[in-house]
DNA sequence: GTCCGGCCTG
DNA sequence: CAGGCTGGAC
């Protein structure tokens, strides 16, 4: 039964699985780690241009580690959760000082990592060592879950039932276990969905328990309701710091960035002397959203996380 | 409206 | 364990 579903499952991905350019070899682990950072409650559809460009300018943690905080940021752009690039800096940092450079080859370590949790530790693990190790994630849970036992899975944190049906099914053979992690993934992103899987077109269908049993549930409490954006101090954070990138602090800042992350560009020589951080005035900062009080609230926020700084005339700028 | 390949803090 | 944190594609 398991390697009737693990041989419809490979050749399901030998056909179908993305081509994104940190997948099948075609880079190094440090460059997988940017990719799952990236993906990090991100579509990848997304990431893509951002990850070529990020790579091309920041190939390592050397020199991702020497950037400017304000240039990580403007290269972000609209990646959204900016405080992942904040993490992924100081993980840098850490990577090129305590371990020459090279990323570390244990999940303790890795996991021991600035922004790194037990998903990120374990793809890396998986997707760039070659280990055998279950990854654990959103899609993952909900398709074992489905397949194995028949019922949806649910919000919060994994279950200790989850995990260890993640390690059961694992493919014994290292190799086969990495295909295993990414195409159970894969097929978890683009046929079994939370809310509409497209089931007849889905190479498990005749294996899997939730379709026999009717799809019990379907979609219901898959995850944590999704806050709204509108309106939130996520979407006021958000133009606060879209506004500031515009302002090229940093010395590397294209208007550009956001849209299409092309904007990422070394620091021209002729730049270098020009540390002068332009900064946003308060005027201007105060025209960007009415409510103040919430304004105040997200100006103090960013600041706390190390995104902005607040100079004594109330113009904010990022960090230098 | 749906769907996002989580991490950190308290 | 709950709650905060983005933004865009379809």
């Amino acid at each position: 039964m398991k390697e009737l579903i693990e041989n419809e499952l490979f050749a399901w991905w030998n056909r179908n699985a993305r081509d994104l350019p940190w997948r099948f070899g075609r880079t190094t682990p440090w460059g997988v780690l940017i990719s799952e950072v990236m993906s990090q409650q991100t579509q990848m559809s997304r990431v893509v241009p951002y990850w070529l460009a990020w790579m091309e300018v920041w190939p390592d943690a050397a020199s991702l580690a020497g950037a400017s905080t304000a240039e990580v940021i403007t290269a972000w752009g609209r990646l959204g959760y900016p405080r992942r690039a904040l993490r992924l800096q100081e993980c840098a940092r850490v990577v090129a000082q305590q371990y020459d450079n090279e990323l570390p080859r244990t999940y303790d370590e890795l996991l021991a990592l600035p922004g790194i949790g037990d998903y990120t530790a374990s793809a890396v693990m998986s997707f760039a060592f070659g280990g055998r190790i279950a990854v654990i994630d959103t899609n993952i849970r909900r398709v074992l879950s489905r397949v194995f036992l028949g019922v949806e899975s649910h919000g919060g944190s994994a279950t200790r039932q989850e995990r260890e049906l993640a390690a059961r099914v694992l493919p014994k053979d290292a190799k086969a276990s990495v295909t295993w992690n990414q195409s159970v993934m894969e097929l978890g992103a683009v046929v079994c969905t939370a809310k509409n899987p497209l089931c007849e077109q889905c190479p498990l269908a005749d294996s899997c328990t939730f379709l026999a049993a009717g799809r019990p549930g379907l979609g219901e409490q898959r995850t944590r309701p999704r806050q709204r954006f509108q309106g939130t101090n996520r979407q006021v954070r958000g133009m606060i710091l879209n506004a500031l990138r515009g302002l090229g602090a940093g010395g590397s800042a294209d208007e550009a960035a956001g849209k299409r992350a092309k904007g990422i560009t070394k620091k021209a020589p002729a730049d270098a002397g020009h540390a002068a951080a332009t900064s946003l005035p308060r005027d201007q900062v105060e025209a960007l959203w009415g409510d103040h009080v919430q304004l105040d609230l997200c100006i103090a926020s960013l600041d706390e996380d190390g995104l902005i700084e607040i100079l004594p005339d109330g113009s904010l700028r990022l960090p230098q």
